[in-house]
RNA sequence: GACUAGUUAGCUCAGUUGGCAGAGCAUCUCCCUUUUAAGGAGAGGGUCCUGGGUUCGAGCCCCAGACUGGUCACCA
């Protein structure tokens, strides 16, 4: 591995401190008893504290410096002053220790007392310090000054791929998923106060069930079956409400094998709720009411700013079915329509059909490329047609429809709910019907029967209805992230490539030096059979790679194995 | 998958017509006891993404590839 130079200075300072009998990476805890934040809120001159943290900033002036702390909570000002920390003749641990031997990003730990400086900063005079942790690798820390940052790490990838050191040099990152927790925690509440049930169901399932998307698939060896990770968790979450649950929920982690882009990342995080004796004009409700309250949780506020749009998550949501939907902005109306006249509307509005798109999959289009983007305030979709909508009940008053709504935000779907199907004999035919449509090209068909999860509903399941909310979304929402991957610790990305160590014409050389070493450079050029050129640069990576040697003596150059 | 932009020092970025590889911060040395993008003086640091090609000469031109971003397509 090639060290920079500033990586080679920080391993010889490890050196240097272990000389003087400093542990580098100490065992012992630290007694930390403030942060950054609670020496700020409750601030009182003269106080002792003991705080930890990195050195961000080191600012030395001869026998005096400051230096910036931070914490987990933020950063506060830290002032090393040589005679406070070297009381008697021997200066050295200022001089040489702090001085020459810290580094940025360096963890230390502090004992001082509150002080105010001149400039009115509040700040720690330094008594003692410890260093807690090294830091091999310099940070890409931004300067500062008037909330303005300069020289920001702003690599998406170097942010993506090193999320540690963007965490720590990006407070406004960090805040993205302190934010994030927030609405795990307050959706949590809400539904806990409601009286429902947190659960885990498998990831692994014979069956990936509960939505059309691609699988991951696995294999399981003393079984020796395939297992495939789940797509959704929606087929058991029902089979515990058939057992008898009134209500459960689960955050999900979702794995589909599909592209990557700003909205979509292969493993992603869903949260499916389901109730019974419910229906879902009651989810539209309670839908409305927990955004609210996560809203307010996460930002303090039911508005939101996303991109151009200011959106509040004040309930009520406006409700529109899918028919008015479409009339409204397409000026046709679907309502009793036969499956050739839509298609020929949907041509006729310039969408791209084929003839495997059944009545639902062209109602759907049409939804999809002229009116799904119009909705910018939370509004309620409701009553898709029935050919989507494998796992919902009919509508109460046409069979053709669902009880289904989706809920758009910014033109994006950020929940998903039924009343959900529980006629058993009905489920089976619509799977089928399923089945069919995949055979028929639809790649958006589920092709697979659950046949245990028709047993479980033989056995009866309650009215019930069921939601499912995209949370990695419906966070972008609630901090104003264009992208997935902001709002991931660890978004997927394709691997780093590794180095190739040896190229194909360092392999050979170094196969003509196993068998004989030292030999004269001129000989392994000749055995070696390569242009000049090829020569010099496989020789050259050779011996940079501590491979090989070249070697002059009396009798010429020799190149022998290092 | 298509199109497009980018890849140069630890970080953020310049780089002229193809002619010795640049800046700020960071690093190192020296000065400096209330600074805060501290200041002053000096120094070091490069696989110009990779591999080919053109050329006397390539960071720059041509070809192929890798990775990343954006847009579109696909995908709830």
């Amino acid at each position: 591995m090639q060290l920079s130079e500033q990586e080679l200075v920080r391993r010889e300072k490890l050196v240097k401190l272990r000389a003087l009998g400093i542990n580098p990476y100490p065992a012992d805890l630290f007694p930390v008893d403030h942060t950054s934040k609670q020496i700020k809120e409750n601030f009182e001159e003269g106080k002792k504290v003991t705080i930890a943290g990195r050195l961000m900033v080191i600012n030395i002036q001869g026998k005096a410096s400051f230096g910036q702390l931070q914490d987990s909570e933020g950063r506060i000002q830290v002032y090393f002053n040589r005679d406070e920390i070297c009381p008697g003749d021997d200066k050295s641990l200022y001089n040489d220790v702090f001085k020459k031997l810290l580094d940025l990003g360096d963890f230390v730990g502090i004992e001082g007392e509150l002080f105010t400086t001149k400039v009115g900063e509040k700040t720690v005079m330094v008594k003692q310090f410890k260093l807690l942790s090294k830091a091999l690798k310099p940070l890409p820390i931004p300067k500062q000054k008037d909330g303005k940052t300069y020289d920001a790490f702003t690599d998406p990838e170097l942010r993506y791929r090193q999320r540690y050191a963007d965490l720590v040099v990006n407070p406004h990152v960090k805040n993205v998923f302190i934010k994030r927790t927030k609405l795990f925690t307050a959706m949590r509440d809400f539904f806990n106060n409601a009286g429902y049930f947190e659960v885990e169901t498998p990831v692994l399932q014979p069956i990936p069930g509960g939505a059309a998307a691609r699988p991951f698939i696995t294999h399981h060896n003393s079984l020796d079956i395939p297992l495939y990770m789940r797509i959704a968790n929606e087929l058991y979450l029902k089979r515990l409400i058939v057992g008898g649950f009134d209500g459960v929920y689960e955050f999900s982690k979702n794995f589909r094998n599909e592209g990557m882009d700003k909205t979509h990342n292969p493993e992603f995080t869903a949260m499916e709720i389901y109730v019974s004796y419910k229906d879902y004009n009651w989810m539209m409700d309670f839908c409305e009411r927990l955004l609210e309250h996560c809203a307010t949780a996460v930002n303090g506020t039911t508005e939101a700013t996303f991109g151009e749009h200011k959106i509040n998550f004040k309930a009520p949501y406006a409700r529109v079915t899918m028919a008015d939907s479409i009339k409204h902005f397409t000026g046709f109306d679907i309502t009793g329509k036969t499956e050739a006249e839509i298609r020929q509307a949907a041509k006729d509005m310039h969408i791209e059909v084929d003839d495997t798109m059944g009545k639902g999959k062209l109602i759907d289009e049409i939804f999809g490329e002229k009116c799904e983007g119009n909705y910018i305030q939370p509004t309620f979709i409701t009553d898709y047609p029935k050919e989507m909508s494998p796992l919902c009940k009919e509508h109460r008053d046409n069979p053709e429809l669902t009880e289904r709504f989706e809920l758009m935000v910014c033109g994006k779907e950020i929940a998903n709910a039924y009343s959900e199907l529980n006629d058993p004999i009905d489920q089976r035919e619509r799977f089928e019907h399923q089945l069919k449509l995949a055979a028929k090209g639809d790649d958006e068909a589920t092709e697979f029967i659950d046949h245990d999860f028709l047993r479980a509903l033989e056995y009866g399941m309650p009215p019930t209805s069921g939601m499912g909310i995209g949370m990695d979304r419906l966070i972008m929402f609630l901090t104003n992230n264009q992208s997935i991957q902001e709002v991931l610790f660890f978004p997927q990305m394709r691997p780093e490539k590794k180095k190739i160590e040896m190229s194909e014409e360092e392999k050979a050389i170094a196969a003509i030096l196993k068998t004989n070493s030292p030999i004269d450079l001129n000989e392994l050029k000749a055995q070696s059979g390569l242009s000049n050129k090829k020569w010099d640069k496989s020789i050259k990576g050779l011996t940079a790679k501590g491979i090989a040697k070249v070697v002059k003596n009396d009798d010429g150059l020799f190149v022998e194995i290092a």
